[in-house]
Order: structure tokens, then C-alpha cells, then sequence
RNA sequence: GGCCAGGUAGCUCAGUCGGUACGAGCGUCCGCCUGAAAAGUGGAAGGUCGCCGGUUCGAUCCCGGCCCUGGCCA
């Protein structure tokens, strides 16, 4: 039974977004995409939590091991990779479920946003500027550019003045500093936002780290510590595997760098609750419930007993 | 039992040579987010400064006693 339209299973992390979409993918004919930007790299499996390929019911997915630790992962070349991904499948006539906790890479889906191109010269000039004048520099510099832009960004976020710069100078227009409000989806999408009572949730993320130090974390880290991962700008700073590499130097214990890994977890999931909780379009579930799966079907097939945008189950956090 | 160190924010600790705690980091709470997004960033709430007395115009800081913690010595 496929659908003909893009299914999407976000939420923050551990909530159990990639077992719900297994199940709805054997339903639905479908394929899983995934939207996660960790996972998009070779060799980081116990880490970020990814399905191993034997425990995928031989459910095609795409868009998992794509990237090598030392490579930069980016939300504008993961787009049109996952677009491509997702058009495929349609055109195939099976249903694309894109699943994950990446709210950028999520919306960079299914929103219009047009990611202006980069210049890794420019870029290289702008950071060696903020490393030595520091975010005001920048800021005053875009003021005289782009006031709009500077008015909107963190006087402190240095990251985002860089590129802010960078886009003025290689396009010649002003930076577009503000997500687009949210529009009808693209692809007709279903969109779903899974998340657990916090109490729940804490508990099962604690577990969830001491289960990937017994399936052998540390080793995974160190074995991708020879194939570069420290020189990888994103793929270094993966939850788990920073700390990890503190434990290879001997900068932390690893009973101290598990606990750094849950708390730094919990932090995330604030995060992503507060990108996912501002956007009005998701149905809201429960992973906890014991219907999640009828829920979304019903849903996503179009009966009436869910709702746009009403919480299913639970009350919400 | 004696000696020493210490008891300040939920936690770890700064600090006040007596004048309303400029506290910090972490945690918590609330936000932002257009090519690193598991990243980056802004803000807020939290303290009878162990307890009881004394000295003083005034004590978290001085004095006495007590309680608690850690260490050392018997």
C-alpha cells in the first residue's frame, strides 16, 4: 500500500523514531531517508544509534554511510541528495518515510529554502579574521553590509556572522537570517513528531549510553580515530564520540565522559524540542502509546481520528 | 578522645582585611537558528553565606559554644 506522499517521523533523539518507521515501512511499501546528520557517516554505527543493516527487514534506506569521518557534512548538499532520494522513490511508486532528529536537515526537505553557495577561500578569510578580531569585528563589518542581517543575528555567534558575510560577498545580496515561516510541506507530507514524557526519555538516554559502551563504543571511536576523525570539523563533535576521544587521550575517565554524553544528550533534546515545538504543522505522538503505528496510518491514509497538529496520546512536554 | 582543614546557589568551588553576595563553572528553565545543526548562540530563575549565642551602629566575614564532613594522631 504505498501512499504516494512523503512521510515524516522527527522528534528529538531516542524516542524511537527509527523503530516506528520500520514498522510503518512495512506497511506502506515504503523506504526509510534518513534525516540525521551523524548518521550519514561511515563507521559511526553504535554512536549515533544506527539500525545495523541486518536488523532492517530488508527495508531499503538511504542516505546512512554516505560520508567518510574526515568530510564536512552540510545542510545544502544533504538536500538535494535527500530530494533526489525521496523523488526516486515516488517516481518508483513506493512511499519515502524521512526519518530523523536533524531539524535543519528535516526542513531542508520539505521547505523552500534556497542555500546560497559557499567559498571555502572566502570562508577560510572570514575565520581567521574571527579567530583574531574576534565576533564584534564581524558584526560591525555586517552591519555596514547587511544591517538586517546583523540586527538579527547573536552579536557572539560567530559562526553564523562568518557565513553571513561570506554570503554577501560571493552573491552580492543581502543573508537571509530568518527561517521561512512554515508553508505546505513539500511532497504532500505527512509530518509526525514523536517524542516521550522527559522523565522516560532521561532514563532510556542513560541507558541508551551505557548500552553503546558495552556494544563496544570506545573501540568504534578509536578505530575511527585512525581513519581521521579528529581532522572531520562535524563528524569530531558527534555526541559520544567527543568524549570519547577525551577518554583516548586520557583526559577523562569513561564512567566520567558517559555521564558528559547523557547530559550533553539531554541538552540536544531540549534543543531539538525547541526547532521542532515551534512548527505548527506536525501531528504530534507519543511514542509510548501503544497505537502510535495505527495512529500514524490512520493519519496518513486521511480518516478523521487524527487530527492536524493535535497531540495523540499524551498531553505533550 | 586530641589536632588540622572545611561547612557560601541543586552540584563543585570562588569571595568579602565587618557595611545590602559584581560571584564562576556545571545543572535547571526559556529562546534563537538558511552550506559544521548531535554544531553554534542569547537570556532567566536559584543563596536565612552550618546552628545558637556574644562583640559591634552593623556580622557570612571577629569571639565562644554546638552540629556535620574529610584528613592526621592516639
Amino acid at each position: 500500500m504505498a501512499v504516494g506522499r512523503l512521510i515524516v517521523v522527527a522528534g528529538p533523539t531516542g524516542t524511537g523514531k527509527s523503530d516506528l518507521a520500520l514498522d510503518l515501512a512495512e506497511m506502506l511499501d515504503a523506504e526509510v531517508v534518513n534525516a540525521d546528520s551523524m548518521q550519514l557517516y561511515r563507521g559511526m554505527d553504535i554512536g549515533t544509534a544506527k539500525i545495523p543493516a541486518a536488523d532492517r527487514r530488508a527495508i531499503p534506506h538511504h542516505l546512512l554511510d554516505v560520508l567518510d569521518v574526515t568530510e564536512t557534512a552540510s545542510v545544502a548538499s544533504y538536500q538535494s541528495a535527500a530530494r533526489a532520494a525521496i523523488e526516486d522513490i515516488l517516481r518508483r511508486g513506493r512511499t519515502p518515510i524521512l526519518v530523523g532528529g536533524s531539524g535543519l536537515y528535516v526542513s531542508s526537505v520539505i521547505d523552500e529554502i534556497d542555500f546560497p553557495g559557499t567559498d571555502p577561500g572566502v570562508r577560510r578569510r572570514l575565520e581567521a579574521e574571527l579567530a583574531e578580531g574576534g565576533p564584534s569585528l564581524l558584526l560591525d563589518r555586517l552591519r555596514a553590509v547587511d544591517p538586517v542581517a546583523a540586527g538579527s543575528i547573536e552579536p557572539g555567534n560567530g559562526r553564523r556572522l562568518v557565513r553571513a558575510l561570506e554570503v554577501v560577498e560571493i552573491t552580492g545580496r543581502p543573508f537571509t537570517a530568518t527561517m521561512p515561516k512554515p508553508g505546505p510541506p513539500r511532497y504532500d507530507a505527512c509530518y509526525f513528531c514523536l517524542d516521550r514524557e522527559t522523565a522516560e526519555l532521561d532514563n532510556r538516554l542513560a541507558a541508551r549510553v551505557s548500552s553503546m559502551l558495552a556494544a563496544g563504543l570506545l573501540a568504534e571511536v578509536r578505530a575511527l580515530d585512525q581513519a581521521g576523525l579528529r581532522s572531520g570539523l562535524t563528524a569530531s563533535r558527534a555526541l559520544g564520540y567527543r568524549q570519547m576521544l577525551d577518554v583516548l587521550d586520557g583526559i577523562s575517565e569513561q564512567s566520567v565522559a558517559a555521564a558528559d554524553t547523557v547530559r550533553a544528550t539531554r541538552r540536544f533534546v531540549r534543543r531539538q524540542r525547541s526547532w521542532f515545538g515551534r512548527d505548527p504543522r506536525p501531528i504530534r505522538l507519543d511514542a509510548a502509546a501503544a497505537d502510535v503505528v495505527e495512529l500514524v496510518l490512520a493519519a496518513v491514509t486521511g480518516r478523521p481520528e487524527v487530527s492536524q497538529g493535535r497531540w495523540v496520546g499524551w498531553a505533550g512536554p
